[in-house]
DNA sequence: TCGGAAATCTCGATCTATCGAAATACTTTC
DNA sequence: GAAAGTATTTCGATAGATCGAGATTTCCGA
């Protein structure tokens, strides 16, 4: 529930000030934050022979469950023939495997085979082991705090990134 | 596993269970923005006639004031003729110019024309302004929370893709 | 059972970013 | 003032990702 009153507020204007230079602030770290995260993932991704977008889409192969060739080519925007290259990519580079959906013999679902994930979590781990031990100085109810604000933005990127005129991102409620 | 039962004692184990997940769920979130900006940020460098890198170069040439192609090299890691092709880009979308060093006439040094800037902003201004929304709800105290939590995590940022030792990177590189 | 539709793959072509080497323009050193 | 060094650009070549068209396999409705 939320704490917040009502309450009309004569601050001083230099508070405000703060407020909304605080608030710019915090926007152009996050934005940084953004153009740091491309170039660790780009190193990471070169580390393992693919390039950011077949990594992002070893992410999506790990989080979609039946993840199948046609929706990743929905999913990034590419072709048909190009989403069959990054699939050879990602299984050559051992991250997925192709099975044949047994309902739809056409189908080509990615599964992940794990056999990397553990290398990946390596690679990932400096950055990971950083940010636990940063989080773990906070309490509990700090954590909360951020948890949401992260949820929050995590939300609006994805909308922002569901163009309207381009394929829907946002995953229509699962229509098999 | 074992199943969960109610006999709790009054150790509160499953009360640092939650944190660990919360701290898990605060950075996989963090790891999605991260993938989510990247789509936005090449979205928007598509719309302008460049690619994601040539972006990430106009974002220093703001930033930096004397930026010299030399100098941009040696950030990007490109060879002097790539980053040649990059100010060839920038400048032909008209992010730049290139200015002799009048000190040293063999430098060139990349100013920002701010000519597009206004446009970029635009293009980012639905993420400014849903992000601002997102802020705005909070009060000064957890702004300031937000604040210190999205530096840390620059910093951190910062010195993982400046350091080029990162040793747990360098797996054996052959897939079976 | 047959024919059209759907999902994926193959193939050939193209476009782009990058590199290395050599060229150019300028500066510093002796 | 010539030679060596530095900063940037030009040029040719290459590798990689992507596309479109057509081939292949499988599903589904009549």
């Amino acid at each position: 529930m939320s704490t917040r009153t009502g309450r009309d507020r004569d601050r001083a204007p230099d508070r405000s000030r703060d407020r909304a230079e605080l608030i710019a602030a915090i926007e152009d770290a996050v934005r940084d934050n953004g153009g740091r995260g491309q170039l660790l993932h780009q190193a990471i991704a070169e580390r393992f022979g693919l390039n950011p977008t077949d990594l992002k889409c070893v992410d999506l192969a790990r989080t979609e469950p039946r993840l199948t060739a046609g929706r990743l080519a929905e999913i990034t925007g590419l072709s048909t023939s190009a989403t069959t290259a990054v699939l050879d990519r990602m299984e050559r580079a051992g991250f997925i495997e192709r099975v044949r959906d047994p309902a739809d013999r056409r189908r080509v679902v990615v599964v992940s085979t794990g056999r990397r994930e553990q290398e990946l979590n390596t690679a990932f781990g400096p950055l990971k082991d950083a940010m636990t031990a940063v989080l773990e100085s906070y309490d509990d109810e700090q954590l909360a705090l951020i948890a949401g604000f992260v949820r929050r933005l995590n939300d609006l990127l994805r909308d922002l990134t569901a163009q309207p005129d381009d394929k829907p991102l946002t995953t229509p409620p699962e229509a098999r």
